[in-house]
DNA sequence: GTCTATATTATGATAGAC
DNA sequence: GTCTATCATAATATAGAC
């Protein structure tokens, strides 16, 4: 490790064409693969550049995996950004409609995040506690914190304890898009249409919360 | 494969000792690392066994898995077997009910189960069309079954598409266990837990079908 | 920064003795 | 049936030229 290790923490404006790619197709062949399937060797050629260039810009596997899934976490909290600081929503219970819904179209359309999240929280290794302790428990503590005032203004049952809830919603909502290939070849619906995304969306709204009012915010 | 293609399909009563112990350390294996995850060494190692016997009982380690995966869906049947054929339960809800239960327990004792699933659905593969052709459809043909009869009988929202159901059904019940070493890490709760168990399988029952009646049956 | 080797492992599979 | 080699391959990582 004697090279790149001021480069590879911050880049200048325009060195990044390459590293970028490379970031690209990881996140790409991780969540599609696994760590242990995806190949550097894939990678490299998915991004169209040199095999070497992965160990200089990130210096070996585990340390590309981790910059993948940073990049994957910035992307979810763009898209939940807006809803949790959205104004025109006056009341806890259209909020909490509201980010549900973000939650499944962001699901959807990115079921790379959930691939990643459901291979390595399954097991206790290094990358999991790196997972868990940099980026899963403050979206945690946002969503208990949400399910909490729910159960405590009555809209949820308040005997039961809000990890349930938490791993309820989170599997209600992710898992027909991680197993989407599973689910076209099972059932013939394809996860990933807007119309089935839609269905998906109230079935976990109407299920947790009760239907849905006429005016549902699209 | 000039050997090893009679025996491998049928066994006599008392050959099997080492056979078992290489099926059961590649369940453990297979659903612990994921198959590209797993070597065949290590589960020949913790099978007490020899590399070479892997080779000879199952020609290679894509039939080793497949052999591991029948021997999964053998247990699930087996556990829910009873209560799908118990007469003591009367009507149509309390045997909802008591599907989800039994099905949140043998999944929160079972994880290995819905580690293969959540590995093996997520893309497009021959493992997965063979694993959803053989094993998966009867499941799920069941479980529709089930959850449309609830549907047209006014327990379940009947305007959903029952593949949503279905989805959220096992995602609501089988990640806090799927992810259960994150979830400890995370929360501290121990989805192994008998507490944990039942207490996750009434949380799904009361949201999917309402609170239960007083004498739910154990 | 980017590339071409190449070193080093480790893995799945095979051959063949016993 | 069971074991001991061993092969062939593929993958990560390294060294060093440009």
């Amino acid at each position: 490790m004697p090279r790149a290790t001021a480069q590879a923490a911050s880049h200048g404006p325009r060195d990044d064409d390459k590293r970028e790619r490379i970031l690209a197709a990881a996140l790409e062949a991780f969540s599609a693969q696994g760590f242990d399937g995806a190949t550097t060797r894939e990678i490299a050629t998915r991004a169209g550049v040199n095999l070497g260039l992965i160990q200089y810009y990130f210096e070996g596997k585990e340390n590309l995996w981790r910059a993948a899934v940073e990049r994957a976490f910035e992307q979810i909290r763009e898209s939940l950004a807006p809803v949790l600081s959205d104004p025109s929503l006056t009341d806890e219970d259209a909020r909490t409609r509201s980010v549900i819904r973000a939650w499944v179209r962001f699901v959807a359309t990115r079921p790379e995040f959930v691939h990643l999240m459901h291979d390595e929280g399954r097991r206790d290794s290094p990358r999991m506690r790196w997972l868990v302790d940099n980026h899963v428990r403050p979206l945690y503590d946002g969503i208990c914190g949400m399910l909490t005032r729910a159960q405590e203004q009555g809209r949820l049952p308040a005997d039961i304890d809000v990890v349930h809830f938490h791993y309820i919603v989170v599997g209600a909502t992710s898992l027909i898009f991680h197993q989407g290939e599973e689910c076209k070849r099972l059932t013939g619906v394809n996860p990933a249409d807007e119309a089935v995304i839609e269905q998906h969306a109230t079935a976990v709204e109407t299920l947790l919360l009760g239907p849905p009012s006429k005016e549902t915010p699209r």
